[in-house]
DNA sequence: GCCGTATTTGACAACGATTATCAAACCCAT
DNA sequence: ATGGGTTTGATAATCGTTGTCAAATACGGC
């Protein structure tokens, strides 16, 4: 599974480090293209998918059952603080959550286990900018 | 907002009640016709979602983006333990979770923090009636 | 630099879960 | 039983996302 070096790939590569906050790929596409790089739609999200794949990416899904993607610092299992309405995150490192799930899960005999553990909150600079 | 009492908004009650697991508006609307209840799928939808909004029934959704429901016995706020391939449930209290999320959230700034935490596994039933 | 070719792109169609539409069917207080 | 607001359900529409496939491109070898 060779993988080139196109200009569209740089491009969301660039952007995910440029914004820096949990976006969606529609978010990613309108971005990249209000800066000038011409790409396709499915591009973006077959770049992010294989970001995924290879973790240099972390996905969300939203109450409404949609994907976001950030370039995380962590490369190490970790979860995350995200502003409902900005993006901006905040990663968390949960160890005793983690040993907590494990914890639950063999006391109720199940296996292979796997956590999804994520806050969402209304970070400072929104709380400031939006009306009471 | 008057509701009245259907055929179909028992029906689905009681099948809510008979599968006791995690199921999706899909599945619940298969059992139902398979049991000679003649209901559609947009009333089935319909039903669950009002039943979510008073509380009667919890809703998560899958790593693929569907939303399962299921009428716990805790009407107080909790979270979930569920088989992946079966959708049996244990419902998980977790008073040490919540201090941390509201506790991480707080010492960044966000307000109105919620939390998203389930649990994924697969049952003990489910690993002994499976291929190695 | 130029080819040859395997990889990648992108406009578009297709998908799957969910929601909107709206006329016909149905509750239920009177 | 009647009337009028509520509910239903077949169908169309929506929305995020993935599949299609011919045209464009990257890049190792010359
Ligand atoms: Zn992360
Ligand atoms: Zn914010
Ligand atoms: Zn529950
Ligand atoms: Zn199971």
């Amino acid at each position: 599974m060779i993988q080139r070096v196109t200009r569209q790939r740089t491009a969301v590569a660039g952007a995910l480090i440029a914004l820096d906050d949990f976006r969606s790929a529609q978010q990613l596409h309108e971005y990249l293209r209000a800066h000038g790089d011409s790409i396709g739609l499915a591009t973006v999200y077959r770049t992010l998918q294989s970001l995924a794949e290879a973790h240099q990416v972390d996905v969300i899904r939203t109450g409404e059952g949609e994907s976001l993607y950030r370039r995380c610092e962590r490369r190490e299992h970790h979860h995350h603080l995200v502003c409902r309405s900005c993006g901006a995150t905040v990663e968390i490192d949960g160890p005793s959550v983690e040993s907590w799930a494990s914890r639950i899960g063999a006391a109720h005999g199940f296996s292979d286990i796997e956590h999804t553990i994520e806050l969402f909150g209304t970070c400072e600079a929104c709380r400031s900018s939006a009306p009471a």
